[in-house]
DNA sequence: TACGAACTTGGACGTGATCCAAGGTCCTCC
DNA sequence: GGAGGACCTTGGATCACGTCCAAGTTCGTA
């Protein structure tokens, strides 16, 4: 545990957020001034190994670390502006899935992703 | 329309699959042998935007283009091989989602990925 | 035939991510 | 304390994919 894999942790922990590696970066510079971009991409995916940490792919941009990794959820995401929500729809989506619908695959996983125009979208 | 854009129609037409752009112009190269990637790009480009071909994106590879834009469907992906199938989940995974986890959103769109291992992966 | 709109082309460019060789830190063993 | 080595960090090179752009081509119309 180095001073540079403490800050990126302390930057994801508790924050229930969605950050993309350079907003990660930033962030651990604020605390630590020298530390590398190869290094925060280093310890989020060594986190992500580890189970701590989700990446999170809702657009074609860059990826975004989900510390939220523990408690099971889908995201809802503003088509305009990209702001990120967790969800916890109704139901289990992987129980909607026939076993004529499964083609011999062993299923292990299943991510739902909602689109819409958040409220401050709306307004503007 | 060109005999670019036909070529690139045809390539996509019928074929129930989920090509890469490059693939796409491959199999155009094969028809039409000078035909360009920009070209392609761009009439994949148009497609989308006139609703007759969906862009699928279920890793941070290549985008994928669907041609079965006109019956809404879900994938099945094969986190191995990347293998991808249409599937028709039941129920309304839109429906699923209590007002009360739409935060003020206007909800459009809800887009849904398994992911498991394909036959072939496991018997490998 | 002359003109212009629309299309095509190859290559430059942008973004996000990964790779890599060099250098640094720190623990262990003598 | 000093040498050795495992592991970590760094900046920059490189990569994949996609977009952009200026120049050239095609083709319908007058
Ligand atoms: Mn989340
Ligand atoms: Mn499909
Ligand atoms: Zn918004
Ligand atoms: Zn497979």
């Amino acid at each position: 545990m180095t001073a540079q894999r403490r800050v990126v942790a302390e930057v994801l922990d508790g924050e229930h957020v969605h950050l993309t590696a350079d907003e990660v970066h930033a962030r651990a510079v604020a605390k630590l001034p020298e530390i590398s971009r190869a290094t925060v991409y280093n310890t989020l995916g060594e986190l992500v190994s580890l189970g701590e940490v989700l990446e999170v792919s809702t657009d074609r941009r860059a990826k975004r670390y989900d510390p939220n990794a523990h408690q099971p959820h889908h995201h809802l995401v503003c088509a305009r502006c990209g702001a990120i929500k967790d969800v916890h729809p109704m139901g289990n989506p992987m129980a909607d899935l026939p076993d004529s619908e499964r083609f011999g695959f062993t299923v292990s996983d299943v991510e739902v992703t909602y689109r819409g125009i958040c409220p401050n979208c709306t307004a503007a």
